[in-house]
DNA sequence: ACTAAATCCTACCATGCAAATAGGATTTGT
DNA sequence: ACAAATCCTATTTGCATGGTAGGATTTAGT
C-alpha cells in the first residue's frame, strides 16, 4: 500500500517548479540538488511528465524544465497517476483492465466492493487537491467535493 | 499503491470464516479450495492472525480455524494492518517510525501533509467497516464517522 | 566553428520483497 | 496405530523498485 519514489519524486519536483518564478526554466541539476534526489533517476521519471504535457522542456545551454500549466491546473491525483500508472489498490478495480482481467470472479467476490470504494476515496481526495494547494499548504477538502454524489461515500 | 495478496487473502479468509456456522472449526483445505488460494501460502499468513488472536485454531484430527470474535468486532483496517504491517502510503507517515526515521526533513517537506491526510482517509474508511459489513455487502460509511473531528477531512 | 551546459536516450545492475513451494514435525480424535 | 489436520522453517522464483552508466543530441554564447 505504498506510493513509490517515482510518484513522490515527481510530486516534489512539480511543487518545486510551482514555487519558481513563472515561465523560468529550471535545470534538473538545481532541482535535484535542492530536493536531494538522484539526477539520473529523476531524469528517468521526467519523460512521462513531458510526454503528458505536464512539463515543458528546453534543451541545450540554459535549458531546463517548467510547468506547462498553472499550478492550480494540476491535481495531485493526475500527477501520481501519470508516474505510478494507476492509483487502484488492487488490480481488479483498475480502470485499465475495465474492472476485470485480473480476476474472473469479481462479481461474486465479497471483498471487491471494499477495494472499489477505497479506490474511489483515494482518487477523490487526490484529485481534489492541486499542486498549488500543496504549495499553499491547503489540504482540507470540502466534503461536497469528495461526496458529490450525495450517497455517503 | 497496491494491497498485497497477504492482506487480500487474509481478508477473504476472514470473510469466509464469518459466513461459516458459528463456533465451527473450518479446515484450511476447505478454505483454500473454496477461495482458490494456495494452501501452503495461506498457511504462512495465518500465524499472524492467530498470534493477534484474530483466529483461534485447533490442531489434530478435525482441526481448523474459526474467528475468535464476532465478525462485527473486526474492522477491515485492523485485519489489513495485521498482515500488511501498515496502511501508511509512505514510510514517513508510518506510526511505527513515530512520523520520522524514514526522512529527516518531514517538517519542511511540502508533500508530507498530503500523505498524512491520505493515510488518515484510508484508515478512517477501512477502520469503519467490519468483516460483518463485508459479508452483508455494506460499504457506505457515515460521513460523521469519517470526519468525526468536524474539520473537513 | 567551438565549447559548455544542458536535455535526451538506452541499456544495465542490484537489491529486496512478494508469492509461492517444499518437506517434514507435531498434535489430536477415533 | 492411524489419519487428518495444524505448525514450523527453509528455499526458490520472479519481478518491480531504485539506481547507475555512458554517451548522443541540442542549444546559447563567444
Amino acid at each position: 500500500m505504498k506510493v513509490s519514489t517515482r510518484g513522490r519524486y515527481a510530486l516534489r519536483m512539480m511543487v518545486y517548479l510551482a514555487k519558481a518564478p513563472k515561465d523560468e526554466f529550471i535545470s534538473l541539476s538545481e532541482i535535484c540538488e535542492s530536493e536531494g534526489i538522484s539526477k539520473k533517476y529523476l531524469e528517468q521519471i521526467i519523460p512521462f511528465l513531458v510526454r503528458k504535457k505536464f512539463l515543458s522542456a528546453t534543451r541545450g545551454f540554459r535549458g531546463g524544465y517548467r510547468l506547462a500549466r498553472d499550478p492550480s491546473a494540476y491535481s495531485v491525483g493526475e500527477v501520481l497517476r501519470c508516474t505510478e500508472g494507476t492509483l487502484a489498490p488492487v488490480k481488479c478495480v483498475d480502470a485499465h483492465c475495465g474492472g476485470r482481467a485480473a480476476c474472473d470472479h469479481c462479481d461474486e467476490c465479497p471483498t471487491h466492493p471494499v477495494w472499489r470504494k477505497l479506490s474511489e476515496i483515494v482518487s477523490r481526495y487526490l484529485d481534489a487537491i492541486t499542486i498549488q494547494d500543496v504549495v499553499d499548504g491547503k489540504f482540507d477538502v470540502d466534503q461536497e467535493i469528495l461526496f458529490e454524489d450525495g450517497s455517503g461515500i
